[in-house]
RNA sequence: GGCCCGUUCGUCUAGGGGUUAGGACGCAAGGUUUUCAUCCUUGUAACAGGGGUUCGAAUCCCCUACGGGCUACCA
């Protein structure tokens, strides 16, 4: 087998969605498996709908996620350039090709004329409304108009498009990875255009040429692709190209986690989870769509999550780091049927991370929201309070957010765990505790909590009478992590002004 | 509408002629804990329907239903 070189080929028309980021990580993770290249391609044919700054938007979240690749906008080689608006003077002798044996024409049809023919086809229910080997022949084109008149539109600059000629009578049939064989009628499609009147070329010239030129092995893209393989693959025989065809592979779709359908940028919005790798802003509308990145999810988690939504490894194993995904690989085991996307399991890949990241990571975080928030730390603490709390978190920012009292005293004391807990003795045994922990030498987290439990003995006090309150005292609230350590990361100071501050103000 | 693709717990999925249909997320209960979480244990829950083929079908074939994709001088 020729090397393996696959392509993700994204067109910059907007923000790539986390769909878009499953199919460059599968096209990655294939190239990687058999050592092969993985290629960026930017599909810019449309300069309509060329939006600024996707292009630099699919880069950065490629990196984000540790996809990088062999080639692409930057790496020139003998394969560049890497962006088809400036591969567009490649195309035209492929066309010309195409037309001089007879597989593709000119056409001269106006938008409207285009459409009355479909309304007119509609309307007669005498086949598909479109451009095909039924109705190109009352067209205006080079197979209807005579030659010279053919020359004379040419010659005086009137607008015209390439299109493929669909031959009459065949069957097409494609070898799908994934799907098996597909097999499809001529009859079906349609003589669709492959050269614009803007001079650029359609995808579907464009990405065929491409992948020749580059000498594509495989491409793995999405399904939303299927129907127009038989296309290519006619394309690759009229161009004779059928023996550096590649091979095939249709990847099933993201769907939209309730109801039906695939998921889209709406469904974000609507239930509350990102549906792009990072935060994008439009420059038209100003719109900012949230992004995984923002969201505190790590990048490794992301691409662990992405990759068994479609494929699985055969195993229990659900945890994979980028490396171990690639060893794992295969496109045997990529299913055939859209995955619905789960928030909240995404959620729980994300606390399998943050369990497992260095402790460094985490507080350089941390640190990070605290800076943004204004919160003043103390950076030796950090470490220890990631260490205590990243457990109950599934994101750092969750961290951040129950860790609250470690920055700033209780301000006010949770209601209804007062009523139920803060009895009239509890101010006494707190001021009791209070002189006792004076004398915790050094005052770290054992030593405190051999000294409660010393306490309770000698007075009789159970861990249920007295432990609500000083949570209370310390936290402020209900909930929290173990208070021995708690206190020797808040320090003796601190903790026993809160205790005071607590036993004195805190009335039944 | 036409064409193509698909269909196992609510979700991601394993399983490809003989399985108590397995795992994970979620959910529920119990346990641990000073609290809230975490964690552990247990439980909940699925082969879309109908016909074949076969001694035997979740697994193979057909039909139906449902879902999805495509149907542009967009990718």
């Amino acid at each position: 087998m020729s090397k393996v070189r696959v392509r993700f080929a994204p067109s910059p028309t907007g923000p790539l969605h986390m769909g878009g980021v499953r199919t460059a990580l599968y096209n990655y993770l294939f190239a990687k498996k058999h050592g092969g290249d993985f290629l960026l391609r930017i599909e810019d044919t449309d300069q309509n709908r060329y939006v600024p700054g996707a292009e630099q938007y699919i880069m950065e979240s490629l990196q984000w996620c540790g996809i990088h690749w062999d080639e692409g906008p930057g790496t020139e080689n003998a394969f560049g350039p890497y962006r088809q608006s400036e591969r567009q003077g490649l195309y035209r002798q492929y066309v010309m090709q195409l037309i001089e044996s007879g597989r593709a024409y000119y056409a001269f049809d106006t938008p409207e004329e285009l459409e009355a023919m479909r309304k007119r086809i509609e309307a007669e229910k005498s086949g598909n409304p479109q451009y095909d080997s039924r109705s190109r022949l009352s067209m205006k084109n080079s197979l209807t108009l005579s030659g010279e008149e053919v020359e004379q539109r040419l010659a005086s600059g009137e607008n015209y498009v390439i299109r493929i000629k669909i031959p009459e009578n065949e069957e097409i049939v494609l070898e799908d990875l994934i799907r098996g064989k597909v097999t499809v009628h001529s009859s079906q499609l349609d003589d669709k255009v492959l050269f614009k009147s803007d001079g650029m070329p359609t995808y579907h010239l464009a990405n065929v040429v491409d992948d020749y030129l580059m000498q594509i092995s495989h491409v793995i893209r999405g399904e939303e692709w299927l129907p127009s393989a038989p296309l290519h693959v006619l394309l690759y025989q009229s161009l004779g190209w059928e023996d550096s065809m590649p091979q095939f592979a249709h990847l099933p779709l993201l769907l939209k986690p309730d109801g039906n359908g695939k998921l889209s940028k709406r469904d974000g919005d609507r239930l509350g989870f990102p549906v792009f790798p990072l935060q994008w802003k439009d420059p038209k509308s100003g719109e900012t769509s949230s992004g995984y990145r923002e969201a505190g999810y790590f990048p490794e988690a992301f691409v662990n999550l992405l990759a068994l939504l479609g494929w699985n490894p055969g195993t229990d194993q659900e945890i994979f780091s980028l490396k171990e995904l690639v060893e794992a690989f295969s496109l045997e085991r990529v299913g055939k049927s859209g995955s619905k996307f789960d928030p909240e399991k995404a959620k729980w890949f994300n606390h399998q991370y943050l369990q497992s990241q260095p402790l460094q990571t985490i507080t350089e975080r941390m640190q990070v929201i605290a800076n943004q928030k204004g919160i003043h730390t103390n950076p030796d603490k950090l470490p220890k309070i990631a260490a205590l709390m990243r457990e109950r978190a599934n994101f750092v920012h969750e961290i951040m957010e129950q860790s609250a009292f470690f920055f700033e005293p209780p301000s006010q004391y949770d209601e209804a765990f007062a009523k139920k807990r803060w009895k009239e003795d509890t101010p006494g045994i707190l001021m009791s505790l209070a002189e006792l922990l004076e004398s915790a030498e050094p005052f770290t987290s054992e030593n405190i909590h051999a000294l409660i439990q010393k306490f309770m003995e000698d007075n009789g006090i159970g861990a249920g009478k007295l432990m609500p309150g000083l949570r209370l005292a310390l936290v402020g609230s209900g909930m929290g992590p173990d208070l021995s350590a708690i206190m020797e990361i808040l320090g003796r100071g601190e903790s026993l002004e809160r205790i005071k501050r607590a036993a004195q103000n805190l009335k039944v």
